[in-house]
DNA sequence: AGCAATATCAACGTATACATTAACGTCGAC
DNA sequence: GTCGACGTTAATGTATACGTTGATATTGCT
């Protein structure tokens, strides 16, 4: 077991909870995994102590659950759960749209939201899927950095996360995602005349279509847990 | 010092979490406020480890801080938090609105909230401010609760809590909130009729307004950190 | 064999121990 | 008197110890 050289100025506590969350967004532990914090602590080369505290963060972030006699337990994601997810993205990610028409963005600040619509369209045509996913998620991350509100960008952020393995399941069993770019464009548009009301309404159309496109998915690939 | 029992079944960590938590709504302890994880320990007459946890837990929900050497701080809430945890709200809870309408409920399951609506007039009429933040508070919780979507209605109230003590501050200082329990009836309304759209600009506004006022007054009274 | 009572065990919750290190005060040089 | 180096102290982060308790296996009975 290779421990992982600590990040300077990085406590166990920190290290243990990186290295369990990005076990479960790789989906290296698959949902319904169970581990001891015993197990865990001798995997990490650590006492119980950091471990317990990394996983009651993971806890309250929702990726994990403490099952008293049992350990950990990677949280599955239901399709009633990817509903009460995307509800809450769509809210508060068009919100965020709006926010950001409203500051008027320059033309400068709007380039990385560009460059990312490009990224994606060119990843499109090379059919490079993976390439596409990345620029997709940069074009929201940076949507949500410019929004001015850092706590409601914190929130989309970790329900991205709780999202994360449903979206990349799906990736490669959904229709090529066309209008994505398009929307996207259409959104940045949007911000750059400060079009706040448009701004808003195209960015929660956009999110309900792929919401929609992502539960039909599931549910026709009987995927009620991932 | 006064142990409290443990009310059957809770851990200490549980019952750390739940006093520290309750002085800092009651704003028993100002924020700004610093005690160490030792003394803390020492008040719930337990040792630093479920301390330490409790601690942890309330980092994550944003009511106090870590502060390294100086043990855990009770994060004061400025009128830029403030103005963040309104849009979120905003934003929340009037999905939550558009949710409720869309389930077209029964007269029976809208009774709560008109009973809550009711309260508050009865209260305002009483000059009772805090039989009427009590009552508004109730439709607010009804509303969530009926949403659907426990997940979003879990950050709402989180949310709710970080804003509770700049609420109870100035309750007293703004002028009789009047408006209030007529926009409320104007919400049900819209709910009863299953107009999603129109519960959900309703409730915006509501929330905008209130949001407005409550960082004007804020400004006003020189009230940077509550 | 099937079931129940019991014994064993191990994981957790909590307490305690310990090394590290930042904060603070003291002391001395200028 | 002011400033900086040094030593002391104490709070933390982590490790370890320990009692409790739920889970599992074993045993005995029908």
């Amino acid at each position: 077991m290779k421990h992982q050289p600590l990040p300077q100025g990085e406590s166990m506590v920190d290290a243990a909870y990186r290295a369990i969350r990005q076990k479960i967004l790789d989906n290296a532990w698959a949902p319904g995994y169970q581990a001891l914090e015993q197990s865990l602590a001798l995997e990490f080369g650590m006492s119980r102590t950091p471990v317990r505290e990394a996983c009651i963060r993971l806890a309250n972030e929702g990726l994990v659950e403490v099952v008293p006699r049992h350990g950990i337990r990677v949280l599955p994601v239901s399709t009633s759960d990817m509903r009460e997810i995307y509800q809450i993205l769509t809210s508060l990610e068009s919100t965020a749209a709006e926010l950001v028409a409203n500051t008027r963005p320059s033309a400068a600040e709007l380039a990385p939201l560009e460059k990312a619509s490009r990224d994606m369209a060119k990843a499109l045509k090379r059919d490079d899927l993976d390439a596409w996913a990345e620029a997709d998620e940069g074009f929201h991350r940076q949507l949500m950095q410019m929004c001015g509100n850092v706590k409601l960008a914190a929130i989309v952020f970790n329900y991205w996360d709780r999202a994360h393995r449903a979206l990349m399941v799906t990736l490669r069993l959904r229709p090529k995602p066309v209008n994505s770019t398009r929307e996207h464009l259409a959104i940045v548009q949007a911000i750059r005349r400060g079009d706040a009301a448009a701004a808003g309404a195209l960015f929660r159309a956009h999110r309900e279509r792929a919401s929609k496109e992502l539960t039909d998915l599931l549910q026709r690939h009987r995927l009620n847990q991932v």
